[in-house]
DNA sequence: ATATCATGCTAAAAGGATTTATTACAGAAA
DNA sequence: TTTCTGTAATAAATCCTTTTAGCATGATAT
């Protein structure tokens, strides 16, 4: 590591003045009627003693920090984990940094952790909002803070959003459970949440049970409730109601289901989850999924980010990203081979 | 969000200087003989107006970015991204934040994060280094950058760092397995990669194989290797030696072990992995684990680290964690059992 | 001969904090 | 009265860029 080299450096070396040297740099050469020999020594000479400007100058002066805040619920989910890792990537590409946190769904720490951010002078935000943030991130809103929401959005907000067509996933998923004539009961295990995209699931569940005129067989667990204790609930949910096959809300819900089966040595439903993960398609039987295309999701959400600090969006992006139904063995070994193994 | 206000904003209001408001919040107003009325002035004023001082320019003129750069193999890896969300917590508490990136055991990506983190001016470093970085490493180190290595370190350097008890860990666990009379050939399956743990954990295999006076069937995997083909490798290496028990160097090796077993069809061995995972508690049977608690790791990192930044390390930091063998079904349940149920 | 214009470059301000060097003053000592 | 000391506070420099406003110079138009 050389010793940090100013502009003011290049400058004096080349016997011209330090406007002249940023003028160049920030390719304004022609704008500003810099000679072309001159821009051509400039730009050589830089590359060859490989000045790199100083971004916290850089940031105090032009109120840019180049950071882009992500907040998600939980970033060791693998699903929130694998958005991340595309996003960070492309943020670099395009000279950006990322600072991330998780959340846990809890509306204080997520206002503390975007507090905290723009006092940090951060570009812009990635948001999973948790329920309560309205006033938090309409005040974002009204101060044009570049902000993009994904997972679930605000419905009384207009803000830009990139999430999942769960209304559609869901009702496949279920019509999928329900179209085997084996399932008659077809439950939904969800969360204690308004949040829109636990509502569109729970919809599309209801839509495919009310198609086939079934009975709706609901269970929703606390957000922060205890391993054990949701356990045991899915189990009393899963066995007094006799239930045939099982819809997951969320991957972590469904690797709780799988526990419960485990520990209470239960046969296994038919079922299916939201969002995949390693343990899915190891299970045996494998676990059927609606997956969602992580690197797309991240694509859009950067993509809306970063247009929008660059002023650049005409409209609101209210962004829905189709969803995919991965049939495994989970959902269409027979009840009967089930038993028999378990 | 308020408008954002400058020191000089409460200087001007309170009809007092910068300077005194800059010595107060700073701590420093005994040492600078501010007197004690205004000293509570000042302070209640900033409290009652919510002043937070612009990071950026704090940094830019006392050259800390209050950032630290984490640099780990791959922050999707559960081992990973729990040391890392640790980390994250107590940096934060500590007025740091990280930005983080994953560079995947490639040396060139690895030197271009530490590179892009330096023009960043984070703080200070930890790296989970990859091979090939010595130099690198060895240029930070002369400089005199903060640093702290994990998961495994640079022999030739001296560096702080924090590691695993790595041959302990593999011995216990392949004596576990040697323990079992039914096992005779017990395998270690590695990467192709002279990384301290992995030279460490083989020790720990060698040591406890050449005690029980056995064979050692070891195999090599590249560190880059597409996922096919390691599981190709994998069954062929099981299969072919007719091993009793496996032990997996790390994580992601057992989940391509498991992946072969249940491609091919073949009988699970008895197996030990390193590094828990969510698979492996729900696989049938839970998979055994040499498990690294990833919070006392993250506290020792971040701490090796905040003090090497204030100047309060002494010596050399270099810290071994204990490892723990969690026994688990897939190392205890009887072959035969075993082979009636696949 | 003077005003106008384009060209090519630069001095200095600005961004918002920290820190060094200095001032102003009251009281004690000479 | 003058000098010194200690206290309480501050002016100005500094960190390193970007950006505004402006200065020379020579050519062209009037």
């Amino acid at each position: 590591m050389r010793k940090r080299i100013l502009i003011s450096d290049i400058a004096k070396s080349l016997g011209i003045s330090v406007t002249t040297v940023s003028f160049i740099l920030n390719g304004k050469a022609k704008e500003k009627r810099i000679s072309e020999g001159l821009t051509k020594r400039v730009l050589d000479y830089v590359k060859k003693v490989g000045y790199k400007p100083n971004q916290l100058a850089q940031s105090l002066r032009t109120g840019q920090s180049k950071i882009l805040g992500l907040i998600v619920e939980d970033i060791s989910n693998p699903f929130f984990s694998n958005v991340a890792k595309d996003i960070e990537k492309i943020a670099y590409d395009n000279g950006y940094h990322i600072i991330y946190c998780s959340m846990d769904n809890d509306a204080t720490k997520a206002k503390e952790l975007i507090q905290l951010f723009y006092d940090r002078q951060v570009d812009g935000y990635i948001i999973t909002p948790p329920e309560g943030l309205e006033d938090t991130l309409s005040n974002l809103n009204k101060n044009n803070v570049p902000l993009v929401l994904f997972d679930r959005y605000i419905p009384t907000l207009e803000t830009h959003y990139v999430v999942l067509d769960n209304f559609k996933g869901a009702f496949e998923a279920t019509s999928h459970l329900l179209a085997n004539p084996q399932n008659k009961k077809v439950g939904y295990v969800s969360l204690y949440s308004n949040q829109t995209q636990m509502r569109d699931r729970l919809e599309g569940y209801m839509k495919a049970i009310d198609d086939h005129q079934q009975q709706a067989y609901i269970k929703k667990i606390k957000i922060d409730e205890e391993e054990g204790e949701a356990i045991e609930q899915l189990h009393a949910f899963m066995h007094d109601n006799r239930l045939d096959a099982v819809l997951f809300a969320t991957n972590y819900l469904a690797i709780d289901g799988l526990k419960a089966v485990k520990q209470y040595g239960m046969n296994l439903p038919h079922m299916v989850a939201f969002d995949d993960h390693t343990l899915f398609k190891l299970h045996e039987p494998a676990i059927s999924v609606v997956t969602q295309d992580t690197s797309a999701i991240a694509n859009e959400l950067i993509h809306t980010l970063l247009n929008e600090i660059k002023g650049k969006n005409k409209e609101l992006q209210k962004i829905v990203i189709p969803c995919e139904l991965q049939v495994r063995g989970s959902s269409v070994i027979s009840q009967e081979t089930l038993e028999q193994t378990s």
